[in-house]
DNA sequence: CGTGTTTTTGAGCCGTGTCAACGATAGTGG
DNA sequence: CCACTATCGTTGACACGGCTCAAAAACACG
């Protein structure tokens, strides 16, 4: 699927996009490149000309601290543009870099924002993201600040289980193969892996989501999502997590 | 000052606001509503109809959470508008309530859609402004994860003195008005009021920051923001940050 | 002046980090 | 195809940062 169609396909979540919209996105030029797991899109301080749009794989953004930690602001799945934000700032305050093998496309932040800027659907559309990412920010701010290590894993793979269903990533029965390791779990939720591993274990045991061999299997999401206090419904994923949820998977 | 005036002299910090521009924001029809501390502007879940404008004083969001703690999500000065978020989601997944005694303005969020949609440079300008909201979410994303409670501490305090800078808040002295209880500093950094006030007496015997008699002092800019690991341009107040910066009360 | 809130301090405990080691798994080159 | 190696996951022991409980001091307000 060409990236054009997979950013539609995205946008497309959360209302109709027009033919005109759609006809506007096709002729943007997108350059593809591929990603090895680790590797830097972007670094911390540098300025940017340049969007990236994720088509396959995951990215993720950092922030690199004095204290040789790094803190997992935000994570990216397919069809999603992690750097929106140059277009007014075009120096970035994180490093942007691929969690797995990924495939992005490589595009002008110029050309995107002119693009976006002669439909107000997509200006609209591309806002609302920038909304709905704050959403997640607040979320990560809860859980790094007060859920506690429990609470907060839970609500992490609640949401990333979420965002890939909707990115229909989970296979028919129902997993998604996590990309991250338990240590970019832990720089996601400033816990060790020590401790992130302790926490997955409780939550094994307490028969709520397992991750075997590298896929999240949710065993019962009433009880990941009641530790988590997670409620879906800040992702604006109204119709798609609605075709999850009535598909039997344990969704809702 | 009326509101409409507030509220572009704010976002003149950012970029030239035109007289057209200016003309469509002083046609708003802003209704002013006094605010007593603690009171509650939107509840958690509710939606709204309207907009609100943070005229003086200040606001803040949190979530409540079930092990009955509450995280402060973020904080809202003069000129800002808290909730732009329900422009694509009416439903509000905070409660936005006042952290001190305030005046805001009350305004149709449709007209105010509207008002703004009527000029690209005002979508620019309002996009922009959610953007830089991102950027600080995701500075108390690391301060809570992995900052650490002292540099978290620090890297609050650094914020909020540069936000109240830029709005104008100093008194001659340079010293700010903090208005928020060292429970509300607590629930915005996941630390208890407790260990928020063993922090705050290693900043003042480090003769980095002191809170006296409710004013917030920054006796050695450079020290605070080393702690820190602050760097103010993620805010993106460049010009109005350069301002203080060379006014000679130690920013900078 | 009295009452409620906020700040400050102490003492003790618990959650989470650190250190260290081992096991599992996957990729690599012979 | 099998060592070899690197990375990731898992577990235990122990230390420490930050929480809780509790109470006093400072302050704000009517």
């Amino acid at each position: 699927m060409p990236f054009a169609e997979r950013l539609i396909d995205r946008l497309a979540l959360f209302g109709e996009v027009t033919e005109f919209d759609k006809s506007l996105l096709r002729r943007l030029k997108i350059r593809p490149k591929r990603l090895v797991a680790d590797e830097i899109v972007l670094e911390q301080g540098e300025t940017a000309e340049h969007c990236v749009i994720v088509q396959s794989g995951m990215l993720a953004a950092c922030q690199d601290l004095p204290n040789n930690k790094r803190q997992i602001v935000s994570a990216h799945f397919p069809g999603e543009i992690p750097d929106i934000q140059s277009f007014f700032s075009h120096r970035v305050y994180h490093t942007l870099f691929a969690i797995n093998e990924a495939l992005v496309g490589i595009l002008s932040r110029a050309e995107l924002k002119q693009t976006i800027s002669e439909s107000p659907a997509l200006t609209d559309a591309f806002w609302r993201q920038t909304l709905i990412d704050g959403a997640i920010f607040r979320q990560w701010i809860t859980s790094n600040g007060n859920r506690g290590s429990l609470a907060g894993t839970a609500h992490l793979l609640c949401e990333l289980m979420t965002r890939a269903a909707a990115a229909n990533l989970l296979s028919n029965s129902g997993t998604w193969t996590l990309p991250f390791t338990q240590q970019q779990l832990g720089d996601a939720l400033g816990l060790s892996v020590v401790h992130v591993n302790r926490t997955l274990r409780t939550l094994r045991e307490g028969n709520a989501a397992i991750i075997e061999s590298g896929r999240l299997r949710v065993l019962d999401w009433a009880k990941l999502s009641a530790i988590a206090g997670f409620d879906q419904s800040y992702l604006q994923l109204g119709t798609h997590a609605h075709r999850f949820r009535t598909s039997g998977i344990g969704f809702g």
